[in-house]
Formats: C-alpha cells, structure tokens, sequence
DNA sequence: CGACCGTTTGATAGTGCTCAATTCAAGTGG
DNA sequence: CCACTTGAATTGAGCACTATCAAACGGTCG
C-alpha cells in the first residue's frame, strides 16, 4: 500500500553534519547568517536530532492519520498535501506544503498524528527525532522557542484557513489561494509571476471547500478578466495587483 | 472602550500557592492525583507562572489582534468567543472557550496575538507568564510538554473546524456544534442534554460558517423532528443519538 | 492506438444567502 | 406600572451562488 522509500542512513544521526551548518531551515538563522552570524542558533542543533531521511515517491503516503508520532518532519526538497479524513470517507486538503517546511506538528499533542500526507512530487523528508529535540531543547532556548514558534505558526495558519473557509466567497478563495501560493514561492526566491501547479483541481477545491468544478469555472474567468494566463496547471499571473484585490482581508496562509 | 477590571496581586506571584497544589488544570494531573500522586507536575509549575489575575466582565474584551503576546490566559471561570478578524471588517469566530481553556496559543509564534478575544459572561482569567513557563520549562519537562501539548491541541482542533468548514453541510455544522459543545460540558461534569447557550445565533452562524438566519432555522427545523427542544437560548436534547448521527464524520473540536 | 485520468464545459437543481418584516425579551424612563 | 426603546431571534419570499450530473475534451502511458 504504502510506497514510500526509506533509506535510513547508518547509526541514527544524519551523516557528515559533525561541524558544518545545515542550509539554515528558517528565516532567522539565514538572516543571521547573512549577517555575519555564527548560525549557532537552532540550527545546529537540528543537525543532530535528524534521524534518517526518506525519500518519498509522488503519490506516495508520508504518513496517515492514526500514525504514531515519533518526531517531526522537515521537507528538505519537494511537496505535500495534508488532509484530514472524515469517518465517512470525505477527505478536507488542510494545507500544501514545501521545502523548509514542517509537517506533524499536530501529533504533538495525543501522540498521533491526525492527518495524511501524500507527496505530490518525488520528495526528500529528514525525519527528526522529538525526543532529542525535548532533549536538546532543554539546553537550547534557541531550539525550544524555534520549536515553540513552528508549532504557533501552524496554529495561525489554520486560523486564516478558517477565516477563508468561513466567510469568503469562492472566487475570493481561489484568489488568496493563488495570492499565498505566490507569496511562498516569492519568500523563497522563486518565480512570483508564474507557477506550475503541483495539485489537482480537485486538490485545490478540497483545500479551498469549493468543487472542482468551480475552480475550474473560477480559473477561466480569471483568464477572462485578463488576471491569469491559465494553461492546466501551468499558470501565470498578469494583473497580481488585480489579483491581491480580489484576495481581500486575508492574511498568510503558508 | 474597554472595560475590563484588571486587578494584579502584589508581587508577580499568585499569592498563597506556596505549597497547595492547584485544583488540577489538566486531566492528567486529574488523573494522577486521583491515583495518589503528589501533583508534583506541571500544574505545580503553574502556580509559579501566574502573574496576576483579570476579571472581565461580560462583553468586555480580553485582548485583540495585534496585542502584543506576554503570556499565555488560563480561563478559571466564564466563556469567552476568540475571533480573527479580515481587514474588510468580516470576522469570523475560531471558538468558544470555558473553565479550563488556553486562550492564546497562536501569540507564541510571531510574539502578537491575532485572534480577538470577548467574554460572553463575566470571567476570570489568569495570566500566566510565558518568560517564567519558558524558564521553568528548562527543568522541568511535564511542564515543557504540557505547554506543547497545548498548542498541539489547538493544531487539532483548528483541524477539525477545517473539516467541518470545507465539507459539512449547514445541518451537520448545527448538530456539530451542538454535538461538540454537550461532550464538553459533559468532560466538566456538567448537564449533558440541556445547555443556556452563552452566544448568539449571529456567534453560532459566524464560528459555523453559516447565515444566524439559517442557524435559528436548523434549529427549528431539529425542533420539528424532535431532537431538541429550543427555547431562545436555552437548549434542551431530546433525542441525542440522532444528533450525535447528524453530526457524522466529525470528531472533537475542544 | 485505445484506455484512463484530469480538466473543461454545459444544463439544471438546490442550498443557503439577502433583504425585509415581524415577534419577542429585556431594559429604560416617564 | 406602562409606553417606549433596543437588540436578538424568528420567519418569509426571492434569488445568487455553487453543487450536481453529464458529456466532451485532451494529454499520457501502456
């Protein structure tokens, strides 16, 4: 059932890190790089609390509701869906994610994790163990409050899912959706104007709580009003201010 | 505009918490008390976190979005609504929140708070410091993962009002609702099957997504078939396990 | 090439919204 | 104690938005 390729490095700790930073996962630590800085922050610290990394086929499962939880999940290269699952079978996407991001902050609490992520393309994912992480963060203040923060990020970014979810119409959402995606790919140096999309229409409307259909429906009129420039999933935007526009009210969503 | 009584205790400290253990915040306490053990956990930490506490009348506000985040709110006694709020004025409310709650949570990454929150009936609201949880959480680990467990809960319940939000209909999200608000109750010892509901049904409408018209329809509407009894705000359940069947799919939104 | 999956597009129905009026409950002040 | 005010809840009628169902299209991969 489960594809997924797990290639476990010997021992537990990820090989060749003794000394040398890790490509800084978060905006602090590039920042403080960038500035000079010795990257003695969090980072280092998450060198050591790798495990293994896996590598994840698309289509693949990283993980499903119910699953243990052992550590969390660092997207080194790639990108993810995660959806929660209704008991009778109706499945909400809660989020796509990529590179630098963290996925099963949700198991924290209860030991489970309660959500599904599937790849959406060939992905890397360094696992890392939360028992060193409580472990190292006892010493490290930087680690605890980095930890602290990915976990409070979630919380809001849920926050302005709901908010979206709850009082927009669907041509608002598709367009914050369109707004944030860009904004992410835009905080991590890539296009900003263009976008090949990694997810299904229906994806995008499970995420989005509309239908297929409608983002479908919703994408051509764009492509109407002279904002996008829509080729299946591949998609470019032309009138980004018109776009923000519609995209009202929201705030960051990644 | 905010009429709030604030009233702090000498000294940073809660007073008279010396030895006593807290009537425990936490089912696990609960439980390890009830077992026989010394409370020497967490909760007793607690204690040494709290720095003041508030009374907040009804209507008043807690905090808004855009406060700056200090610490987290232990809710000892009332209910409040917890809102985001869009820049065009739509709000929508992320939850509702009584004896026992964390109000908060979403301030530990970013450092502002960005929910609103609003007693619906006069409080009282601890205020516990997050640089003492933060420092006290270095040695002591049940503080450490009761802080994140906290958090994560919050992961989870936003993950489920997600679901309910993208794919329930207007009658599921009503007996969700309802379903969700009486296990509560009941985990407090409290009724059960008759509820004073302390929100509107422009509240109710507003954290379901939906219209207060539709709401106080649905309402009707489970009145005709006999599964609850409705009178304004007081709520009576007459037939629980079909509501409990209307609400499918759903799990628990705490 | 044919089968399959995702996407688009159309026609139709329905759910829930909007707007508006009415009822109801709880004050408030004469 | 009763008119008056105010805010919430209910109820109705019509309609907009989005879902549903169905069909056609297009790309991809055996």
């Amino acid at each position: 059932m489960d594809r997924t390729h797990t290639s476990t490095y010997p021992g537990t700790r990820f090989p060749g890190m003794g000394t040398r930073a890790l490509q800084p996962t978060c905006a602090q630590c590039r920042k403080a790089l960038s500035e000079g800085g010795t990257g003695s922050g969090h980072c280092v610290y998450m060198e050591q609390v790798v495990t293994h990394r896996r590598r994840v086929k698309q289509g693949a499962v990283l993980y499903n509701g119910g699953d243990p939880f052992t550590g969390l999940l660092y997207v080194r290269s790639g990108f993810f869906k995660t959806c929660v699952g209704a008991k009778d079978g109706r499945e909400q996407v809660t989020g796509f994610h990529m590179t630098g991001d963290i996925l099963g902050v949700e198991g924290i609490s209860g030991g489970k994790l309660t959500t599904n992520a599937v790849a959406l393309e060939d992905s890397e994912v360094w696992v890392l163990s939360f028992d060193l992480i409580e472990q190292f963060s006892r010493e490290c203040s930087s680690l605890r409050i980095y930890l602290l923060e990915t976990i409070g990020h979630e919380v809001v970014r849920m926050q302005n899912l709901t908010l979206m979810l709850g009082s927009l119409r669907a041509d608002e959402r598709v367009a914050v959706f369109l707004t944030n995606l860009l904004e992410k790919l835009k905080s991590r140096g890539l296009s900003q104007s263009e976008v090949l999309l990694r997810m299904s229409r229906d994806e995008i409307g499970s995420f989005l709580g509309i239908r297929q259909e409608t983002v479908s429906r919703l994408l051509r009129s764009f492509c109407e009003e002279r904002i996008l420039q829509v080729d299946n999933r591949h998609i470019k935007v032309l009138n980004s201010a018109l776009l923000q526009q519609m995209a009202t009210s929201q705030t960051a969503m990644h």
